[in-house]
DNA sequence: CTGAAAGCGCTTACAG
DNA sequence: CTGAAAGCGCTTACAG
């Protein structure tokens, strides 16, 4: 790479001092300092094509405008979506947005932190994973400025954006069971994490408070890594029970994805064979015959009000922020049902 | 943030200069250094938790083992896929990925490339967009090592990763003429950039070498910043003219989307009344009753080469490559046909 | 063998 | 009003 110019080059030039030339390209001492030698300045910086070397002046002011964002899996509609609004929110105010997946795993997850800490990043914002905690808790240790997104720690006491998870489950399984269906499973992934925690809590909540007797079969818990196969298990099996299930909740969209698939291989009809509902949405959902009917979380506030408590954090260390916004049922076609029907 | 352990703290500690702990600590002069001063600055450095300041030691070796990449769209699945696999490819080097969309826009690349540079990425990896050929040019003057990816400019010559774009629409054409089709249409961007332009010859010269006189009706253009409505007005577009379509070649994930709701609520039967092949596919293609036959890019050789070439280049800048992958034909059950049925 | 000294390119408190 | 000097936290050629 061809040497930048740097300030040096234009005192030389100019016949002043670098602390002269840094003065006038930052604006500094307005009126204190001659207007010609401003100008000239000005110009020759103009005419060497002087732009200032960022990690220079990190060093000197310990600020690098930079934000490390780590999502689980970049390559999530979630995840990307919520990396583009950050991203753009990030640039409003002049930080670039250093990013990372964790994969779901919190040996990758703790790497990523030593090396966004290590290249002195002003603040973070993190997608937790399991078992994760004592990651965070160190981070906090350290006084490293950061916002957990989407997943949090209940009895962590620091910043985090998310949604009402419990609220969400709750809110659609109360309105399937309004439109008269009665066998409702659940497929989720077997995790401790707290955010699925409440999805499953709002589900059973719901069948219990509606007087529907809460069958443990209808709960099926898949694993991470190997998330095909144990969804077109679960699926076999909440159909093949004594009692089927009559719908099915899916607690992501990449769950709901890999269902619609098997169910189309099954040529099982949704909605009138099944009905079908899940968390997140993507462009997969609408092109099902059915569309889905899906828990839209407001990603984009998501981003924004994240982005937005991690500056004013960067700016005040005590700052300290949890939020927890509300969801939408997006009705689609997979649950719709005669009312009469059940 | 709390103040992180320099070189300093340990030499204070230690009782020697920060030279030789920087020394120690890099395994440098490696048995010119009394073993008992060794273990000690090791220790001390433990027990305080050192870790290097990347930003002092980028200032001083001005390298930061940084990329960058700069996509077209990160919240596009075929952007992030690459992403994902550029940020496994380069963690696996020690070097991590700053990244931006330029959402189609040669203001915002031009921006990003600048901040990118002041803080001295070591290499660039890039998907150009239309019109950015003179800001590929600013870089190469620069002689910031970079690789074009996905997108390049043929009259440049700067080292690029893509795949044959001609030789992909060329067969995918020919595939469905075998198949017994003869008014095929296509619908990609009203767009200058190279990768668009062979897709469309591709497209052309398959028709007109199998004898099939081309209808300059039969290739539609949308714009960019207006995709959907365009999409949709382009369908019916081809399914009304005086002779109708019987297939259509969408370029990109995207755009076939679009079409494939557009397809559904207008009740057309898929392969029946119209067959539709891809560009890229999307999880989103297989949740269509009629799974595309689709083009796949190789998208993780894509993204390894890319990497690989880069820093390649970082080490020895006089490195050019100019790759051009193969792409697969897809078949799915978009395009099936009887073979008497035409 | 060991380590003092210079310097990367900035910023800014401070002296004149 | 102006700018020399110190220093951010490292690395490494070089002197002893």
């Amino acid at each position: 790479m061809k040497k930048k110019v740097s300030l040096k080059d234009i005192a030389l030039e100019v016949g002043v001092s670098t602390a002269l030339v840094s003065y006038v390209l930052n604006n500094q001492k307005e009126g204190r300092i001659r207007k010609e030698v401003a100008d000239r300045i000005r110009t020759v910086a103009r005419d060497l094509n002087y732009t200032t070397n960022q990690i220079a002046r990190s060093l000197k002011t310990s600020k690098t405008f930079t934000i490390g964002l780590i999502v689980a899996d970049i390559s999530n509609p979630f995840s990307s979506a919520l990396a583009r609004i950050i991203e753009d929110e990030a640039e409003k105010n002049n930080y670039t947005v250093i990013f990372g997946s964790s994969h779901e795993s919190t040996e990758k997850l703790s790497r990523l932190l030593n090396v966004f800490v290590n290249r002195q990043v002003d603040g973070l914002i993190i997608a937790a994973v399991e078992n994760s905690m004592n990651e965070i808790i160190r981070l906090r240790d350290m006084e490293v400025p950061f916002v957990l997104i989407d997943r949090y720690f209940p009895e962590l006491n620091v910043s985090h954006v998310a949604i009402d998870n419990y609220k969400a489950a709750y809110s659609a399984i109360t309105y399937i069971i309004d439109k008269g269906y009665k066998r409702i499973g659940m497929v989720t992934y077997k995790s401790s994490l707290f955010h699925l925690q409440e999805r499953a809590r709002g589900y059973i909540s719901a069948l219990k408070e509606s007087g529907i007797p809460y069958n443990m079969n209808w709960m099926q818990e898949v694993r991470v890594n190997n998330t095909r196969e144990d969804v077109e298990h679960s699926i076999r099996q909440l159909i093949s029970q004594p009692e089927p299930v009559e719908a099915i909740l899916f607690a992501s969209n990449l769950l709901s994805i890999h269902a619609l698939k098997h169910i189309n291989t099954l040529s099982i009809k949704v909605p009138e064979e099944l009905a079908i509902m899940s968390f997140d949405e993507s462009d997969a959902s609408y092109l099902f015959y059915a569309p889905l009917t899906h828990i839209r979380q407001p990603i984009q506030e998501m981003g924004q009000q994240a982005t937005k408590i991690l500056l004013e954090s960067i700016d005040d260390y005590s700052t300290l922020k949890q939020v927890n916004l509300d969801t939408e049922l997006v009705i689609g076609k997979s649950t719709l049902v005669e009312q009469s029907a059940h």
